[in-house]
DNA sequence: CCCGAGACGTAATAACATAACATGCACCAG
DNA sequence: CTGGTGCATGTTATGTTATTACGTCTCGGG
């Protein structure tokens, strides 16, 4: 079991926080968005640990930090992120990761694996949606899609074999 | 992926519960599992509704007919019911459903409409299924996917337009 | 008869989420 | 400058979903 994957690969963490803080940064004054210190500071908790965290995780870690105590706080903050493509929920966890391929319109597929806890979020093709072809032949509007597939990460497959 | 999500059109309910509580009492007894009347109530329940419900609805209906009124009522008959493929959790929408196909051993995809809140049950195609073949290269070995999409049903669609 | 497994019941609590309302501040029209 | 509007933040209170812990009953095997 491995504290720090991403996707299920170590990393070297030293930098992702501040480069997608960054780029959130960016990304919201162009589109004319706030980034306010809550909501930045949600965001770079959910990077730095790195994992599905709960909204009373994130919240509890804000109050520390000054901020206010109450849900709400944390709710409003995960909401902004969500919706603007910064974090993603995982439905099946009731808990919110940082995106880990911010910045581009997707829709995202995670892995979870059982074991380690690990979530990894994997880029789909669009055009291949089993979901889109689905929609297609049904007559129905897409808006939103989950994707999620709960199960072993090889890491934790290579655990068990031995 | 087979196209046939009964969701979205009206059929003659008359008969589906019955057939379904059936089918489901031969397949327990077959496989050694006990159908008891709370689980077969709760089951025939949400057939009945054909709709998405939360447990705690499902639980003031079995409330009613007698059984207990403690939530551990609901979940526990609902666990069964989901653990052996007859009944499906929405993760969207924490609420569970009565399966559309049950028996054939599936991956569900769910459509949910939020104008009408209908939800539709599709059929997935196991070998073509976008969450394999990201598990094919990553590694990871999926034990159970959540495929759920939010959009406009056909039905909602033509009425907006009018 | 005794025992263990499993189904069911209750009480209590935990975990997740939202409603409703008040305050502060930036911005702009008047 | 001033009043108003929009929006972010904060709080209190409450609503909704889910689980833990524990006692009882029943059914079968030894
Ligand atoms: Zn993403
Ligand atoms: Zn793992
Ligand atoms: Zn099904
Ligand atoms: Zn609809």
């Amino acid at each position: 079991m491995d504290p720090n994957p991403i996707g299920f690969q170590h990393h070297d963490h030293s930098h992702c926080v501040a480069d997608a803080v960054a780029a959130a940064d960016r990304s919201c004054r162009e589109a004319g968005l706030q980034l306010t210190p809550v909501r930045k500071r949600a965001l770079e908790i959910l990077l730095e640990e790195h994992r599905a965290l709960g909204a009373y995780d994130v919240l509890a870690r804000l109050a520390e930090d000054g901020f206010g105590s109450q849900p709400p706080v944390a709710y409003r903050a995960l909401d902004f992120l969500t919706k603007h493509g910064f974090v993603h929920k995982i439905e099946k966890l009731n808990a919110f990761i940082a995106c880990a391929h911010p910045g581009e319109l997707h829709t995202p597929a995670f892995l979870i694996c059982t074991t380690c806890q690990a979530v990894a979020e994997a880029e789909t093709d669009p055009s291949h949606s089993l979901l889109a072809n689905i929609a297609e032949t049904t007559g129905f509007r897409i808006s939103r899609a989950v994707l999620e597939a709960e199960g072993t990460c090889p890491n934790c497959l290579a655990s068990e074999k031995r």
